[in-house]
DNA sequence: ATGTCCGAACGTTTCGGA
């Protein structure tokens, strides 16, 4: 079972690159954040077309919105509203053998690391709190993967020095993530398979005049799993050449392999 | 390091969000 993730901002913009990923990598199963369409508008036939014919949307007008397609039979568990505001920022499924996929897209947080000058900063910790109480309480085999939007290793960023006071990397969000990776005994995929101190980025800003000679990343992309299935990964990788196709997101996918 | 990209709006350009 090969399972991916991606925030590819914009699905029906990015219908392109994300066909060539799914015939490239072939998937079992590809989760998908930033989707910007609501359910109504979701292009369904490029996946269809592509096998995946099992597919759960949780869209809403301009922003946000996850879903998740696939080739084998799932059955939805639920979509959770931590924020409580109508976002469209989670769906919960769960696979054949019963094992949960939960895929998530974290609040970006705004610029100011600060929730007095800036309400979005105090809703992505608000987030992370209510996720932390959810994962307390879940119960059974699971894999937790989206964009965190929280890139919390040292060597999960081009330069640890110059974003300690950047949204993404500031040490209140990282002990949050910590607390919501504890809070379930959350195996961190990626970094089992890339290990610190090793270099392993997820986005690259537009920004950047030339993204692959400044190489100014952060892994904000992750995939978890509870101890029981990170026993079964076998494989994980980051598809880094996707951020250099025609129209590319600012992110790439994750993909990890399970032996089952 | 204030740069780029998306979707929406009575729009042929500007704006919020990321």
């Amino acid at each position: 079972m090969k399972i991916a993730s991606w925030n590819i901002n914009s699905v029906r913009f990015r219908i392109g690159i994300v066909e060539q990923f799914l015939r490239e990598q072939a998937p079992d199963i590809l989760c998908l954040q930033e989707t910007k369409v609501i359910d109504p508008d979701f292009p369904h036939a490029p996946f269809e077309a592509l096998g995946y014919r099992h597919n759960f949307i949780n869209g809403q007008r301009m922003h946000h919105g996850v879903a998740i397609l696939s080739k084998v039979p799932l059955v939805e568990d639920d979509r959770l509203d931590w924020q409580a505001n109508g976002e469209a920022r989670h769906l919960g499924v769960r696979l054949p053998n019963g094992v949960r996929l939960e895929n998530v897209y974290v609040p970006a947080g705004g610029d100011i690391p600060d929730r007095e000058l800036n309400p979005k900063f105090g809703q992505k910790l608000d987030f992370i709190e209510r996720m932390t109480r959810w994962s307390e309480s879940l119960r059974g085999p699971a894999i937790l993967t989206g964009d965190f939007n929280i890139a919390p290793l040292e060597c999960d960023v081009w330069n640890h020095k110059a974003l300690l006071d950047v949204v993404s990397h500031t040490p209140v969000e990282v002990a949050a993530l910590g607390g919501l990776q504890a809070a379930h005994g959350w195996v961190d995929l990626g970094r089992s398979f890339i290990a610190a101190p090793e270099r392993y980025y997820t986005w690259w800003s537009y920004r950047a005049k030339d993204w692959e000679a400044s190489d100014r990343g952060r892994r904000l992309d992750h995939m978890w799993a509870s101890p029981e299935v990170a026993r079964a990964a076998t494989a994980h990788r980051v598809h880094e050449p996707c951020r250099s196709w025609i129209k590319p997101s600012d992110h790439v996918p994750i993909v990890t392999e399970f032996d089952f």
